[in-house]
DNA sequence: TTCTTATTGACAATCCAATGTCAATTACAA
DNA sequence: TTGTAATTGACATTGGATTGTCAATAAGAA
């Protein structure tokens, strides 16, 4: 197991999805960080990306018909809801929970989890 | 423009989207189908599919972190959301939706839709 | 400062769902 | 029944995301 380095790019990857508030795709982290360290690769952000997964660090985030987002665990772990934005792409995260969802389930189903998006335009594009 | 035709392949296919009662993917459509048709081929479901999307008989319904399902339109149009098993990775309808959405929303941001996913076991796999 | 080696990034390669191709088949109008 | 053209299915190819490769770079201990 290789030793650990702090480098520029994975300092920037780590701070640009620490910043963020709301989950990023690997591009829009490469955006991000890319600001800080112009010549950063995609590569790289791939790579850094699967390490701060594997050290539990940040948590991805499966979407529908979209690219998986990451988001940092400590935020992840917190349940939480996402708001979708059909103009610009972007997922928000969202406080607060409707609940009573037991209410929907089958005869005979066991529910674990339950994930909700909201979707529309958010106040940027509004 | 061409005609439409009858065949034993797309009878099969639109038959087991509409006895499946649940929204499929194109490998369960193609399963279902094959026991009317042995011979189907996954090329044909994919054409048979797009054209009844396209004529507007089925909807597609997008999943996180998945391939595509797809429903009857009649279905689909009806509001309603799904459940995941996590163990047969299968989706199922589900009837009935929380309200006080709009509490969630931040300030500014504009809903259009909401989609709901319950997951755990189904009723089979429980 | 020097040296070792983890990290980087350009490029190629892989993976996989979905589509293009085309000769063989088959629905169905005449 | 016959003829025409839509449909089928095996196969090759695409497109987009992700990973493999490896020489060049740079972190950080000595």
């Amino acid at each position: 197991m290789p030793q650990e380095r702090t480098t520029q790019q994975s300092v920037a990857i780590q701070t640009a999805i620490r910043t963020a508030g709301r989950p990023l795709t690997i591009e829009e982290i490469h955006a991000a960080a890319s600001e800080a360290v112009p010549t950063l690769g995609v590569r790289t952000v791939y790579r850094v990306v699967r390490r701060l997964q594997e050290t539990g660090e940040i948590a991805n985030v499966p979407v529908a018909g979209g690219t998986d987002r990451y988001e940092l665990a400590s935020i992840a772990s917190k349940h939480h809801h996402h708001f979708h934005c059909k103009a610009c792409d972007k997922y928000f995260d969202i406080t607060g929970c409707p609940g009573g969802l037991k209410e929907l389930l089958p005869e005979g189903f066991q529910l674990q989890e339950h994930e909700l998006t909201l979707s529309g335009l958010c106040a940027a594009c509004a």
